[in-house]
DNA sequence: TTTAGAAAATAAATCGGTTAAGCAATGAAG
DNA sequence: CTTCATTGCTTAACCGATTTATTTTCTAAA
């Protein structure tokens, strides 16, 4: 077990001091005036000897630690783990690490963990924020900090942020269900305060009252459990017979309707059509497939880790804020053809 | 912009030394034999004021972060994705914070983040390695890093890990198929020297041979493009029309597998039963349902942080090394049923 | 009245870097 | 022959904690 060399390691063995060592490593040897030939030394040496500067010590006085906290509502969601897949990469490219977490949608969780990303010096926050921590992003920034938000933003706080246009999405969607012939169409989301749950949510009552259709909505408190998703969707459309559509508010509550939708042997499209928020592998593989408002994913992720990084490099507080709205894609599939219900 | 406060800050406010915060902040007031009144005066204090102390520094001076760097293949990969939200959870619950990365089965990238790792000074590493990585765990291991690997296993590698019986899985799950009847039974997989590739390769070959039937084994590059991995299964898949069952040897190989059927337009399980490793909602929602191999991902997350806390907790070297080995469960859906084909 | 020993608290070194300030040597200008 | 600026590098402070070594204070025994 070697000990790890500290740059005064390097400058004892060359018989320097460790504040020329640091210059040169740190690109400043001509600002600095270091004569060329003891910049070659060095930076041969280290090279040879393998050394690389201790992170922890270079923040501690720095204050920079080349590390972005993430923070999605859960990791194992396909849409957040794609998104996080993407940001990781392009971060990576850019000489920084990302910390990743799952907030739960949980207000105090989240409170703790924007905690350790502070103390542990992260230098960009990306987060999709959770209801309630309007104060704590807010002292986020008026400490300077950079913060990015995505998927959704919070009103009451000024900082840039990357969405989509939810309820354009769920509007068209919704005409869309309308134009095939649907008449009774439900929309089945989560219970949320977010931006962009109540702009689906609005989307899809501007459809229906702009066609003349009574709108029938069922909130569903989110769980960590998929047993409390599934249960209260299965009394609703075991409730509403009459229904002929239903929308799905995000992919978590697709999935889990598409399983109370197979155990209730209910046929899809004849007995009922769908359509959910976000696209993935389990609505493409459904039989018959499952109509989806693909998000732009790599889109997404691009402009979030973009927008930091301007942040990060531009100190200047003084930028204008940037409040990016992305168009997502109506995926039409099988499960919404009302010609489909009608060969059967 | 209110300034963090130090360590010193609450000494000056109290008209003590650092030092003796520093003790009791640490739990070492009895054993420094510090009053008690002081004890209960810093602590009041340090409440009041909301002082946290400075992680970086501590680090840097402890060479402990109570950080652990998690590497699975892919995060957005749903079995790593479950994993490491359990992992995450569980750590969290114990004071550690996760950092986590995709390797992507790439020994250099691999390489690079061990080295941030080590660079971040974790304090533990949990990781579902690639092949060519074994020395530098073993160096990773020499300097006295604890490390648990999970999912596979590296055979030259001398430290604790948990698997499933891949072994003994592909054999189960072949032995029903032919126990259904199938004859002509493919085995789709990434072409992979990894340890649980391998056993998954050998229980399906096994059990063929016990019923003197023919392997006819397809083996495909690991590639982030679902393209370079659909293509291959079609080719394959059109070129094998003799084919009555296909064993899918993990889900991604699974999920690719079923859009080929699809696009196909192959009819499970009358023309081709299907069976996959790993479980998820896509398999459970398909039609039909597909059955699977389902790993037990709650108990694999608990066993790889309990062993990894073990480590932590116990600085002692000579504590003999654990190789775990769980249990799978082998759902039987309606993919692979002999009757159902019978039926249409 | 010393004085030894325990109790209570502190000073200073340390972790491994960055950076403001400073100093010696050299050459040019006055 | 000073004086000054420039070049080239070093000294020392600092980031915010932990920890070793040490000092001060108090109590009780000699």
């Amino acid at each position: 077990m070697k000990k790890k060399l500290s740059i005064v390691d390097i400058a004892n063995s060359l018989n320097i001091s460790k504040t020329t060592v640091s210059f040169i490593l740190n690109g400043r040897a001509q600002e600095k005036r270091i004569s060329e030939e003891l910049v070659q030394r060095v930076l041969k040496f280290v090279d040879e000897v393998g050394y690389k500067a201790n992170s922890l010590a270079k923040s501690l006085r720095t204050g920079k630690s080349n590390i972005i906290g993430l923070m999605v509502e859960d990791i194992s969601n396909p849409f957040f783990a794609s998104i996080a897949r993407l940001i990781e990469d392009r971060a990576y490219k850019n000489g920084y690490k990302i910390i990743y977490c799952s907030t739960d949608n949980d207000t105090k969780k989240t409170q703790e963990l924007i905690e350790m990303f502070r103390d542990r010096h992260v230098d960009g926050y990306i987060m999709a924020p959770p209801e309630g921590i309007e104060e704590d992003i807010t002292s986020l920034i008026k400490d300077g900090m950079p913060v990015v938000l995505f998927d959704r933003h919070l009103p009451k706080v000024n900082t840039d942020y990357i969405e989509i246009d939810n309820l354009f999405s769920t509007y068209n969607a919704t005409r869309h269900l309308v134009e095939q012939g649907y008449k009774n169409i439900a929309f089945v989301t989560f219970s949320s305060q977010q931006s962009q749950m109540k702009a689906r949510l609005e989307g899809y009552k501007k459809a229906l009252k702009e066609n003349s259709l009574k709108p029938v909505v069922k909130e569903i408190l989110f769980n960590q459990n998929e047993e409390f998703i599934i249960g209260p969707i299965t009394s609703f459309l075991k409730k509403h017979k009459d229904l002929d559509a239903v929308f799905f508010g995000t992919n978590h509550v697709g999935t889990c309707g598409l399983k109370v939708i197979n155990s209730l042997s209910i046929k899809v499209p004849s007995d009922l059509a769908v359509i959910s928020f976000d696209d993935y592998d389990v609505f493409k593989l459904f039989s018959p497939p499952v109509t989806a408002i693909a998000q732009p994913v790599e889109e997404i992720a691009d402009n979030v880790i973009t927008v930091l990084l301007n942040k990060l490099n531009s100190p200047l507080q003084h930028q204008k804020l940037q409040s990016i709205i992305l168009k997502t894609e109506l995926t039409i599939r099988g499960s919404s053809r009302m010609q489909a219900a009608a060969q059967l």
